[in-house]
DNA sequence: TGTACATCAGTGAACGCGCGTTCACTGATGTAC
DNA sequence: TGTACATCAGTGAACGCGCGTTCACTGATGTAC
């Protein structure tokens, strides 16, 4: 039977995640372009030639890290989409979200920032594709709202990317707070999230308003 | 007189220049923690020791090539805000420069998108206040405008924010589209340009039915 | 159940290599007289 | 203008070190009968 996972296996799946939750930590203080092999399997209390039973290289390492990263990420975005209510609410609800989303998977939310742009070009990629999808996840959202009944496709996209845009903006200036010398600055990210309160709320004003392109 | 510098002085600072473009260079393809002293003074043709003539680290050139960056950021947003005119035209100048800048300066928008969250904190304290200042210096424009009339700093500040993120999203999106394999894709670089300015449509209508928060 | 063989995750030693940094030096440029 | 000395950007050799990757191995787990 395949789906009974049998002590070998659970033991290679053991390891398999501490070497997945090393690189993630060691990823706090640096780049995965200049994370070591060497470096991850000391982290993980594995030699280093164990590494090769479960990643071909570090990209590969990367790549399995950003899919990780981006399950936790599709929760979120359902949690704030799913219920309805005012455009208040959802803001206030949004945010929140936001907020508690950086707080709970900071490791992850730190390495897709870090990694969105960085130096290697698969993972990059892979990031990309993920918020693309993600945005049109959004846009299919603000599809069955009543408020965009007669909105194109193209605007419904446009729409869904600015909201994609203003969150990661919010949630890489939120982990820059959290990660402030000396532990994080409260004040700080009370007034980050409350930016993008006004923000969503400016957007949602536009949104009323708009006549078509 | 301190103002003539000799040939010894001006032979210096050939070789720095050497080594801010050979880091810029190779900057391309990874990430600043990653770059190697030897790697820079290999491509700007010295000896590796020669490097500590200039920089005492990597990151004190990071900090350098952040510096220039911004020269050139500052002077483009000048641009974009120095004439008057109507809404739209605003719009269109708007992406209009930031498209020419990505065009023109594209190893400097490279580096400033890579190390924005890269793993070099001093690097990335640096942009994060520059991308301050530079928010500021939109708010003091937008402060000017007639349609800002009654509003408060703390709006004007949160709508300078807005379109700052915008425009960093814009370009960091322009630099991937042209960075696709096989050399740019230019109807994705249109379609990220046509986006934006609905997108600033769109902000411009909120801005216009503001009624302060 | 017991036995004999197969599998394969993890080991530890070994390799050659390029790294960052230091050092005493060289020789062109600069300066004092 | 000419001369003697000072400065200092750049050199090339040297160092010890940690790296990525390979290899034959071990021994626990799995399987066939």
């Amino acid at each position: 039977m395949s789906h009974t996972v049998g002590a070998r296996q659970a033991q290679k799946q053991q390891s398999r995640r501490a070497l997945l939750d090393a690189g993630l930590h060691l990823l706090a203080e640096q780049n995965l372009a200049s994370l070591g092999v060497r470096e991850v399997t000391r982290e993980a209390g594995l030699s280093p030639a164990a590494f090769y039973r479960h990643f071909p290289d570090l990209a590969a390492l990367g790549v399995a890290l950003v899919e990780e990263s981006l399950v936790s990420l599709h929760v979120m975005i359902r949690a704030v989409l799913a219920e309805a209510g005012g455009a208040e609410e959802l803001i206030d609800r949004a945010v929140d979200v936001i907020e508690r989303h950086v707080r709970e998977h900071r490791p992850h939310v730190r390495f897709l920032a870090r990694e969105r742009h960085g130096g290697v070009r698969l993972v990059r990629e892979a990031i990309d594709a993920e918020l693309g999808r993600f945005a049109a996840e959004v846009g299919a959202a603000l599809a069955l709202q009543p408020s965009s009944r007669d909105w194109s496709e193209r605007d419904l996209r446009m729409l869904a990317e600015l909201y994609v845009d203003l969150m990661v903006s919010t949630a890489a200036a939120l982990l820059e707070a959290r990660e402030a010398d000396s532990g994080g600055d409260p004040a700080r990210v009370e007034r980050i999230a409350a930016t993008a309160r006004l923000q969503l709320r400016l957007i949602s004003l536009g949104r009323r308003h708009w006549t078509g392109s």
